[in-house]
DNA sequence: CGACCTTTTGAACGTATTCAACCGATGTGG
DNA sequence: CCACATCGGTTGAATACGTTCAAAAGGTCG
């Protein structure tokens, strides 16, 4: 009732960030909150960001200061030591929390790089902590959020740990693919917003061992794949093909 | 009161669980709470558990009900993909969190197994939960410590995306022994309390290569071993060796 | 004390890397 | 709008690193 949706000609750009509009609230934050708990989360979202491509979104050993949720766009974060090596640490789409890594010790410790044009909505933590102590279920979920990503991290260990190159390949075909799925998007068709060698990055690999794999699933009938447009033929050898590591 | 474990003579075992008495607290999860805070953090650490060595603490697929804190002893956690092959994610010392892994969906998604007969505290999450509802300053904590998990992983995923061999092992020795400088022990002598294997899936090598290279760090004079007993004669020596990297 | 598990070490092998050349796509400035 | 420069991607051949297979020695625990 007293909700915004406007009349006529209210500017779009005065449009205050709404969750309650936004199509990914089944997967970001909101998820599980009332319209009551909703609006007080809006409160405290308060502005959005565009990120171009290329720019930094954050740095690693800036202060950490907000959140960022992904209203749209791609991003990749990654580690720098200091004799210049660097590991992507992931890759992150609409409706997925940015910046979990800097509440540890107030400072950013990985840079967060738009790969296109994005937006995201900043939510301040520390107004984020005061109403999460006011409604449970959004301190519920922003918990399974962090525990999520753990969970998600021992995913990725397991795929430099243990997997050979092919099978770290496919698992990250697969798992982009679910991920475009919950979007509402194809689950065999995409464009990689990623290069090889950011891919290679992620996975523990060269570039060019990328490309061959790349090469070697598409004799194989697996995916097509022209540059950054992979269409992918057959899930199921994919899944076969990661689940049959070592005979 | 209504509790098990019969009265006599104060008998030990009926003390119950006292942060504010555990020399841990500055590394658990008190950290930073006053007195009074405290005092309702050790109401909810209800019990204790003693784990034997090689019994699991919990299994993954079990339901989530706790996070348990080690009072003392060493644990292993780890991660089995359906074909066998397994990942070590982490090696948890007295002072660590155990658990955070089964907030994200109530179940556990890892293995906790201890190295060494081992004790932990219980905390029952709802009650955490609720307890942090109350206290800022343990909420806060707790998120820093779910973030630093976070980071964690980061740097594991860096070793084994980026690191080669020998490079791995003296990272995991340098982490190893900054851990053991923050609980009172030497830095630069301990004892291992998991086998080669378990180093190797952990550092994502085969036991093989985790013993050659610890004969290598012997002969070059960076560390004594000796079966699991370590001494590490050239801290900056690993250090250096560490982060030259590939040239 | 004997059985078993862990660790060490050697030699052959295999997978991913390195180095290099080439091709195609993309984007910018004249 | 085209030409050119740059970046990203593919592919081949040689190399290197860690793995695999194997054997034996050293510890540990019943």
């Amino acid at each position: 009732m007293s909700e915004n949706r406007a009349l006529k000609t209210v500017n779009l750009s005065v449009i205050k960030t709404a969750c309650s509009n936004c199509n990914l609230r089944e997967l970001c934050l909101p998820l599980g909150l009332n319209s009551l708990e909703m609006a007080k989360l809006e409160e405290i979202v308060s502005n959005r960001k565009r990120v171009k491509r290329g720019d930094l979104l954050y740095r690693a050993g800036e202060p950490f200061e907000a959140l960022y949720a992904i209203r749209s766009g791609f991003f990749k974060t990654d580690v720098i030591m200091e004799d210049g090596r660097d590991q992507v640490t992931g890759f992150q789409m609409s409706g997925e929390l940015l910046g979990l890594d800097g509440i540890s010790n107030e400072n950013h410790s990985c840079n967060a790089i738009a790969l296109e044009d994005s937006e995201v909505c900043l939510i301040p933590f520390d107004h984020l902590e005061r109403l999460s102590r006011q409604v449970p279920t959004l301190q519920n979920h922003f918990h399974k959020v962090m525990s999520r990503e753990i969970v998600r991290d021992h995913g990725v260990m397991m795929l430099l740990g243990t997997m050979r190159a092919e099978e770290r390949l496919a698992a990250f075909l697969l798992n982009l693919s679910q991920r475009f799925v919950a979007r509402g998007y194809s689950p065999a068709e995409f464009y990689l917003r990623m290069t090889r060698e950011e891919i290679g990055s992620y996975l523990g690999l060269k570039l060019e061992t990328v490309s061959r794999s790349f090469s070697k699933f598409q004799e194989e009938g697996l995916i097509a794949v022209q540059q950054k447009h992979i269409r992918i033929l057959d899930i199921p050898g994919l899944k076969r093909l990661m689940n049959h590591g070592q005979g």
